[in-house]
RNA sequence: GCGCCCUUAGCUCAGUUGGAUAGAGCAUCGGUUUUCUAAACCGAGGGUCGUAGGUUCGAAUCCUUCAGGGCGCGCCA
């Protein structure tokens, strides 16, 4: 039920139908033309563009259509009062008190489900994706919860949607950590002192996992190629335990993981690269050595080469490093290679924003793997600055300096840690401030989104109101101002979903609640002013209506927070 | 040098995929509680939407120029 796109379609029908009194040719599909909710200085429900559009498409005086059109919905919409005028050729639109009850009612019939438009499409969302060697830090948390929050999303919107974590447990990085982890063993057995190197991971969390190596029977104390098998596995499955763990603490799951060890063993890889060969996008040859600085490593060789230049991006690509090996990026093709052969509708990578030279090889070969035919959309999340004290905190994984996110959770919890990540466009960077984010006000909007849940169930309480699942609604209802203010707001749920889930914008969302919140704590507050507006009289609810109108905001209030993944407590 | 993101009120940011007089919060100033939760509400002031052009009935939104800030430009992952 979005009443918006079911009035658009009343009219743009009559429109056509009356096309030859109105003198209209051209209607290009009736694009561009919307119904929306007017600004609120005008005091109408809605409004429609549709005189400037087919006026101008068809050379006629938009005020004059105008005019015509307003003639014909009033003599043929039950649900529309009054009309004006207004502007260049606005339409600006009342619906009946009938007929707002009686979307009311379709709401409440939909329910849980209020706001869905039953996409139906699949989708994979790869997120995350942080490379096992140590805890998640507030860095991967952003895209952590956006990537989770877009999921629950589309999956609220009707879709199937897989969620996807690649685990880079291949390549040099893991090589460091695990002989970060065996050097620690060293240290407690052997007593030698672990030697910090640049390349090698010193944090406290290699301490504890060379403990529990230690204590495992098989583990048999040798040379470091020797135990190099042993302790990888081991290590690798205690740092993938420890980030399953952050992300549980954070509300997130995932559905699938995909090592790229298994990717880069499998025949997947040779295969991705053996049809990208037949189809010339890879060639044999020779790179450029990387402009700017003078590479002193730089050895020129005949490698194998993917050609994303033809995709936009600044270079071809190495897939081979100098000695033979494949470079990560040859391993991720074939990843991408595996998840295109799975025939998702849609591909979303969720990345950092220190990935975003990374996007246009990726999103060419997945063109090139799939001929065009599968769309990879990559979702870039600026950085979270940290703030405490007014001070940026500074953080480094390789420093083991960083504030993880098992740290953040002793001072602050899940809700409003999710709830402030998502509170800014993903395009913008999120200053992330300890001082604000612990504060009981206003200011941190998920306490004053989770204090409007706290008051109508208070309210509930006061009055023993059990919440139905048939709420009556008399057809008589009068709904003042105040409260087709919070109708209206009720109306406009879908349309949220709609454009967010389109453009993949999560924090349309919260922004949304926040709004939906200030309207509620607005009406409620309106008792203050005037005895007459309590809400309860004598133990009794004063007036009918503010049942319903309480319970429209439940149905949002709690269908946003699933989404958000964030409690509504019934006390605070 | 190149690519991506950002630039909207003193500060932090929204802005319904081109609509009408550009909106919130914080901060500032002034009010509201013998009361259903004041973790709240009401009011006031505050704007050349970075700059300069262009597209059109109509631009914060689309195109181009320039300026400022962030991130990235490996045969690391």
């Amino acid at each position: 039920m979005n009443i918006f796109e079911h009035y658009l379609k009343e009219i743009c029908g009559l429109v056509k139908k009356n096309k030859n009194e109105l003198k209209l040719i051209n209607f290009n599909d009736f694009k561009n033309i919307t119904v929306e909710t007017p600004p609120s200085n005008f005091n109408f429900d809605l409004s429609t563009n549709i005189s400037l559009v087919l006026g101008k498409l068809n050379n006629l005086n938009p005020k004059d259509l105008s005019l015509q059109i307003k003639n014909i919905l009033k003599n043929n919409i039950n649900d529309f009062n009054e009309i004006e005028i207004a502007g260049p050729g606005f339409l600006n639109i009342n619906i009946s008190d009938k007929a707002i009850t009686s979307n009311i009612k379709d709401i409440f019939k939909e329910n849980d489900s209020y706001g869905s438009l039953k996409a139906n499409k699949t989708f994979n969302i790869e997120f995350v994706s942080a490379n096992p060697t140590g805890p998640m830090h507030i860095g991967h948390c952003r895209g952590a919860i956006f990537g989770d929050v877009l999921s629950n999303l589309l999956i609220f919107n009707g879709n199937k949607v897989t969620k996807e974590y690649y685990v880079n447990d291949y390549g040099n990085q893991i090589k460091n950590f695990v002989k970060s982890v065996y050097l620690r063993i060293r240290e407690i057995k052997d007593g030698e002192k672990f030697i910090d190197d640049k390349d090698l991971y010193p944090g406290e969390y290699i301490i504890d996992i060379a403990k529990k190596i230690l204590k495992s029977k098989n583990y048999k104390h040798s040379s470091f190629e020797k135990s190099y098998d042993y302790i990888s596995k081991q290590a690798l499955k205690l740092s993938m335990e420890i980030i399953k763990e952050d992300l549980k603490k954070l509300g997130i799951t995932h559905d699938k993981f995909v090592s790229e060890k298994s990717i880069v063993q499998s025949k997947i890889l040779l295969k991705a690269i053996n049809e990208l060969k037949k189809n010339d996008f890879i060639f044999e040859g020779y790179l450029d050595p990387p402009k700017g600085d003078e590479n002193k490593n730089w050895k020129k060789t005949k490698k194998l080469i993917f050609k994303s230049t033809l995709f936009g991006d600044d270079a071809n690509r190495a897939l081979q490093k100098d000695d033979g090996s494949w470079t990560y990026f040859a391993n991720d093709l074939a990843y991408h290679y595996d998840k295109v052969s799975r025939n998702y509708n849609y591909l979303i990578n969720i990345l950092g924003a220190d990935h975003t030279g990374y996007i246009n090889r990726i999103k060419g070969a997945v063109s090139a793997i799939s001929k065009n035919k599968t769309n990879l959309e990559c979702k870039v999340c600026q950085l979270v600055k940290l703030l405490k004290k007014g001070q940026p905190y500074k953080m480094s994984k390789r420093a083991g300096e960083f504030i993880s996110v098992n740290d953040l959770l002793l001072e602050v919890d899940k809700d409003s840690i999710r709830f402030m990540m998502l509170n800014r466009s993903n395009d913008v960077e999120l200053d992330f401030d300890f001082e604000k984010i612990l504060e009981k006000s206003k200011e941190n909007p998920v306490y004053y989104v989770q204090y409007c849940h706290a008051r109508i169930q208070s309210i509930f309480r006061t009055i023993n109101y059990k919440p139905k699942k048939d709420i009556k609604i008399n057809k008589n209802f009068k709904f003042n101002k105040y409260e087709k203010e919070i109708i209206k707001k009720v109306f406009e749920w879908p349309k949220i979903i709609k454009i967010s889930c389109s453009k993949y914008e999560p924090h349309r969302i919260p922004f949304y609640l926040y709004e939906l919140s200030t309207l509620f704590h607005s009406y409620w507050s309106k008792g203050n002013e005037n005895e007459n507006f309590k809400f309860i009289k004598d133990g009794k609810i004063s007036d009918d209506k503010i049942i319903i109108v309480i319970n429209l905001i439940l149905v949002v209030l709690k269908n946003g927070m699933k989404i958000l993944n964030v409690s509504l407590p019934n006390k605070m």
